[in-house]
DNA sequence: CGGTATCCCAACCGATACTG
DNA sequence: CAGTATCGGTTGGGATACCG
C-alpha cells in the first residue's frame, strides 16, 4: 500500500525539497562564498601566491583554526592549491588555481554590486528601524 | 605612557582588522547571499511577487520561522517589500524592491559560473578525497 | 614555520505550540 | 492566512595548548 499520512507526506516534500536546494550548484556556490573568510582569502591570493605566514599576517581577525580550515576546504574544492616549499624551515604557499582565478570577476561583480547599493541599504536598514513598533 | 604588551598590540590588530572586515561592502553582500535561504527566496521572487503561503509552499524544506526571518532580513535591507492585503482572511505580498530586483543580474552571474564549473568542483572533491591520507 | 587537537560558547536552525 | 514564542539539538568559530 502507498498509503501515507498528510504528515508523512509532507516530510516527504520537505525531504526532497531539501534534496534539490543542497545540490543546487548557485546554492553551493553561494554557501561556499558566504564562510566567513572565504571572500577575503581569495581576494587576497587574487594579488598572487601567498606563505601561510604571510596570510596569516594579512588577516590577524582570522584565528589559525579557521584560516586553515577555510584553506583546506578551498583546496578540497579545486579553487587554490596547496604547495609545500622544501627548505629549513619548511614553506607553504597557497594560490588560486586557474579554476580559482575564474572566480575572481564573479567575485568583482559581487564587489561592484556591494560598494555601489552598500549606501542604499545602510538607510534601507536606518528607516526599518527607525519605523514604529 | 603607550606601553603595551606584544599580546595587546595583536589583540588591537586583529580587532581592528575584524571590524574592516565587517564593514566591508563585499562582505555583508557575501554574507547575506550566503544565508541558507536568501538565494532562493531571492530566485523565487525574481519571477514575480508571492504571497507568504505561496512562497512555503514553494520551499517547503525552510521552516516557517525561518522563512519568516529571512523575509525579514531582506525587508530591512531594503531588497524586498512587503505588503499587507487587505480581506479576510488577510493575505501578505512579498516582493523584490527596485534595489532587489539590480541584485538579480548579480545573482545570474553567480548561478552561471556554479552550473557551468559544478563538475569540476565535483571532480576536485573527489580527488581530494581520494587521494592517500 | 605550519600546522593539530581540544575545549567551549554563541549563533543558527528546526519542531512544535500558540495567536490575531 | 500569516505569523510569534519557546525549546533544544546542531554547527560555526574562537582560545589555548601542543607537535613535526
Amino acid at each position: 500500500m502507498t498509503t501515507r499520512t498528510a504528515a508523512q507526506r509532507r516530510a516527504e516534500v520537505r525531504k526532497s525539497c531539501l534534496e534539490r536546494v543542497a545540490a543546487c550548484p548557485t546554492n553551493r556556490l553561494l554557501d561556499r562564498m558566504g564562510d566567513k573568510w572565504v571572500g577575503i582569502v581569495i581576494k587576497f591570493l587574487g594579488d598572487g601566491p601567498l606563505r601561510y605566514g604571510e596570510l596569516r599576517r594579512s588577516i590577524p581577525a582570522a584565528s589559525q583554526k579557521m584560516l586553515t580550515e577555510t584553506l583546506r576546504r578551498l583546496e578540497r574544492d579545486g579553487l587554490v592549491s596547496r604547495t609545500v616549499v622544501p627548505g629549513a624551515p619548511v614553506g607553504v604557499d597557497y594560490a588560486l588555481t586557474p579554476l580559482g582565478r575564474t572566480l575572481l570577476p564573479v567575485l568583482a561583480v559581487v564587489t561592484g554590486w556591494a560598494e555601489e547599493n552598500i549606501a542604499r541599504i545602510e538607510h534601507a536598514q536606518e528607516e526599518y528601524d527607525a519605523r514604529p513598533r
